[in-house]
DNA sequence: TGGCATT
């Protein structure tokens, strides 16, 4: 039953758009809302009912007797041509209760034929009516070991569930998520606003998620985004650079690095720096800590590393700058690189200030320069592409690193970038906790070769920023015992 | 110390 202040809001609404239409429109060619003198209410969760197959001469009068009789009529609507007024055969249909429209379904749906038609008439929820989406739950992060009945204990006591399915892969094994189905919307919004984030299953990574599961549409979008994804086509650096540029990029960096890496110490975010640095030419020689000659490096130390000229645009290197945009001439000043954070090493003196202090001043108006580089990427591309995020692969044994200690305005992209002058990053992930989705700090790398991942460590653990210190170590396997 | 999933 509807409750006194839902009846009254459907009075005031529904009344008060019947009022403005018969107002404007002068006559009343849709319909009133009540059949009776009183106040219309009906039923929070009232189906609207579409009916068929309807004879064009008998208008909403001529219909009401055929349908009262399973029950007091809410709103009795007789589709007509929004341009020539003409009646459409069909219309929609909404008792004040529930019941009386299951009853009216049952009773008429393709039961009776109305005279002149040749179909039988029909008596069917509205597609506006929910076909399920908005009271169909998605349930994630649960324990793979639960079933059905353990997720329906769950959720039962927010309203009646129709239907409760396990998602589960070709092998039967769960894949940790669900859909449950209520009755109604409010029990579904009920059970998310109780359920989601409140507890974290054992076994489960992260807390429960429960929101409304996609609908069609989103279902679409959602396919063709991992569609493309699995492509790698539409992530920044592809849409910058077409996919071999993309890849070009990362095999220029990882040679950059491998030019320096015996020699002097050299952080990612310097060559970043000298990356961008389009007219720099040496970058060699910077003081620090002696690097572990890795798979990668062949060069002796001391030598020129290759200038950058490739670069095709001003736009990005990586895919995010702090490049003010493009100048008339198509070069960024450099001044509006040092102001933009982005400070290369003087290639002329290697000595100066702590250079893991200049890298992270990188890092961090990096960061913080992202909204407004990709605001600039925007303007490059008039139909601002969505970034899709990738898809989390794991990498081949001893590929895979744990990283500790992260900025906490790094996201997954930050993380990537920190890590791609070492290779080629096949996955980057910073968690998240979800409830006040802040950072956790710590997050994943994943290279394609064991060489980049030890490269990746020799140069990046310990790697100051800030008070903290990277930790940046192989991740431990899944069924790793922890350690005491 | 992930693999975050959509019938």
């Amino acid at each position: 039953m509807a409750t006194l202040t839902n009846g009254q809001v459907d009075a005031a609404v529904h009344g008060g758009a019947a009022s403005t239409n018969g107002l404007v429109n002068g006559i009343s060619h849709t319909h009133s809302p009540a059949s009776c003198a009183t106040i219309p209410m009906k039923d929070h969760d009232a189906i609207k009912l579409f009916i068929g197959q309807i004879p064009r001469n008998l208008d909403e009068k001529d219909l009401r007797p055929l349908f009262e009789e399973f029950g007091k009529i809410y709103e009795l609507t007789v589709l007509k041509d929004r341009f020539t007024g003409m009646h459409k055969g069909c219309a929609f249909l909404t008792y004040c209760a529930r019941e009386s429209a299951l009853k009216a379904q049952t009773a008429l749906h393709e039961q009776k034929t109305l005279p002149g038609m040749n179909r039988p008439i029909q008596v069917k929820p509205a597609d506006s009516e929910s076909r399920g989406e908005d009271r169909k739950l998605f349930v994630g992060m649960l324990n793979k070991q639960q079933c059905e009945d353990d997720v329906r204990r769950l959720f039962e006591s927010f309203g009646s569930i129709e239907e409760c399915t396990i998602l589960r892969g070709p092998d039967g094994n769960s894949k940790g998520c669900a859909f449950v189905k209520y009755s109604t919307h409010a029990e579904a919004q009920a059970a998310i606003s109780a359920l989601h984030g409140s507890q974290t299953m054992p076994g489960a990574s992260s807390s429960l998620v429960v929101k409304f599961a996609d609908t069609d549409k989103e279902r679409t979008i959602r396919r063709m985004q991992q569609m493309a994804g699995q492509m790698g086509i539409f992530n920044p650096m592809a849409l910058q650079f077409g996919a071999y540029g993309a890849y070009a990029q990362v095999q220029q960096q990882a040679a950059l690095m491998a030019s320096v890496g015996q020699g002097g110490y050299l952080s990612p975010m310097a060559a970043f720096a000298a990356a961008q640095m389009q007219h720099m030419a040496t970058i060699n020689g910077l003081p620090g800590a002696p690097m572990t000659p890795t798979s990668g490096g062949s060069t002796p130390p001391g030598i020129t590393a290759p200038t950058v000229t490739s670069i095709p645009s001003p736009i990005s290197v990586n895919g995010f700058t702090g490049l003010p945009p493009p100048q008339a001439n198509g070069q960024a000043p450099a001044e509006a690189m040092f102001t933009n954070g982005i400070h290369p090493y003087p290639a002329q003196s290697p000595t100066a200030a702590d250079p893991l202090q200049q890298a992270y001043a990188g890092v961090q108006q990096y960061a913080a320069a992202f909204p407004a580089a990709y605001g600039q990427i925007s303007q490059a591309f008039p139909q601002p592409p969505p970034i899709i995020p990738q898809q989390q692969r794991e990498g081949p044994e001893g590929c895979n690193l744990f990283i500790y200690h992260l900025p906490q305005e790094f996201g997954d992209g930050e993380l990537m970038q920190m890590f791609l002058p070492f290779g080629n990053v096949i996955s980057s992930k910073v968690f998240v906790d979800r409830a006040t989705n802040q950072s956790k700090c710590f997050g994943f790398v994943s290279f394609d070769n064991p060489g980049s991942a030890q490269a990746a460590i020799q140069s990046m653990n310990g790697f100051q920023i800030g008070m903290k210190r990277l930790k940046v170590q192989l991740k431990r396997p899944k069924d790793a015992n922890r350690p005491y």
